[in-house]
DNA sequence: TAGCTGACGCCCT
DNA sequence: CAGGGCGCCAGCT
């Protein structure tokens, strides 16, 4: 109400960043999908940074939070600074059999998981 | 209180 | 083809 709209901010609503976590729970190990994925299939297209801030704070949730399947629309591990220790990221993926060279994820396109297309 | 800045992505020069 | 601007949501100064 200051600035920007938080209107949806209700009871029956649940907060843009719950909503991230709960599809970046659903994310199949083994696969990634992308922040843009995650902000569209929210129905906010433009929101995909906020997405990243939101994995940003997704170590103080409660639960486990996949964020490591999280990378940006070309496969970079553009968020791999932010864990425990910089290679953390690649090898919880790898761990996952995916594999990742150059903090580039291998057949991004077979392995990308869209939400708009797999949660229907 | 107002403004800045991100783990992004699209559009415009 | 590369570089810059802007929206989006939230948190910090």
């Amino acid at each position: 109400m200051t600035k920007t709209s938080k209107n949806f901010r209700n009871a029956e609503h649940a907060d843009f960043f719950d909503q991230v976590y709960a599809v970046t729970k659903l994310i199949p190990p083994g696969r990634v999908t992308s922040y843009g994925a995650i902000a569209a299939f929210l129905g906010s297209p433009q929101a995909a940074r906020t997405v990243g801030w939101a994995m940003n704070a997704s170590h103080l949730q409660s639960g486990f939070i996949p964020a490591h399947r999280v990378v940006n629309r070309n496969g970079l591990l553009t968020g791999r600074h932010h864990f425990r220790y910089p290679t953390l990221m690649q090898e919880l993926l790898e761990s996952e059999g995916v594999i990742v060279v150059d903090d580039q994820v291998r057949d991004f396109n077979k392995l990308f998981w869209d939400p708009s297309k797999e949660l229907i």
